[in-house]
DNA sequence: TTGATATCATTTGCATACGAATGAATTTTC
DNA sequence: GAAAATTCATTCGTATGCAAATGATATCAA
């Protein structure tokens, strides 16, 4: 190899050309479409509530009455967000909202009996998505995967 | 450790306990997490464009004029979503539509003169995004989590 | 104590994302 | 070649998702 190839070689790896670019194999192309693929799996197997909805209600499951704010930072939902999420869940009595008695500024949630129903009925639902999710993978390539995919989150 | 214990265990096994779920734990939720990041940095990086916008031009400037709807297969969108994003790149002077000669059904979409100049301008931006998202995983750690992922995608 | 800051929630505006319905044009099938 | 099925595109309705602006309340600091 000549010293002109070389230089050449050293130039390409530090400047890639553009047409090296390649959509499909960049990690926020394929993160959309697993995604997307999840969201689908998801509305398979729970029609009636979508990821965001269940969220709220599985997180209220976990710890309780909270603000709205809180339980948005708890499933890391903004403000604007979390609150049309409520808002639906509230409209179809699966939670019910109060006034905090000593900081007026917040809005507490809490899950009705009839949201409490529907949260214990789907986590095993929730279990099959999951399942599903990750049917791709072989239970060592799950674990590693999910390992991987916390530090990117 | 007692029969009665073992039974137990095994029960446990194939029947898991609803305290056992987690939500923080499930992929969709860390899916989504690690997809909501990246868009950040997207934002940060490229803040004219989203990353559905940055996808058709990019996939443009690959096979050239495409209808509207093949653009969509391409790019992992339904025909309702591309025409929102296709209008706005029209809107902004990126891409220029015309109507196909042979099949009146299709809307043909192209790059502008200023749409190529935009995507050649941005696609070194994109590969600085492309390795912040992965910025957590070493070069070894981003190899496998490329190829599990793309399995689930 | 009051003036500056911070927090909680709401609203508006914009951009995906997708199911379902519709209409137009093409292809397939018999 | 006509009927049936398919494909392309549009529209409507609903649901995230986030930035920015606003108002109310709370906390901090001088």
């Amino acid at each position: 190899m000549s010293t002109e190839d070389n230089l050449l070689k050293l130039v390409e790896v530090e400047t890639p050309d553009d047409q090296d670019y390649l959509l499909q194999e960049q990690v926020g192309f394929i993160l959309r479409k697993a995604h997307q693929r999840h969201v689908s799996i998801f509305a398979a197997h729970i029609g009636d509530l979508t990821p965001p909805q269940f969220a709220a209600l599985a997180k209220l499951r976990d710890v309780g009455e909270t603000s709205q704010n809180q339980l948005g930072t708890l499933i890391a939902m903004d403000a604007a967000t979390v609150k049309g999420v409520i808002d639906r869940l509230k409209a179809r009595g699966l939670v019910e909202l109060s006034k905090h008695e000593v900081d007026k500024r917040r809005l507490l949630v809490n899950l009705t009996a009839e949201g409490r129903d529907a949260i214990e009925r789907l986590i095993p639902l929730a279990r099959e998505i999951t399942q599903e999710t990750l049917a791709p993978l072989s239970a060592k390539e799950i674990a590693t995967f999910m390992k991987l995919l916390a530090k990117l989150a």
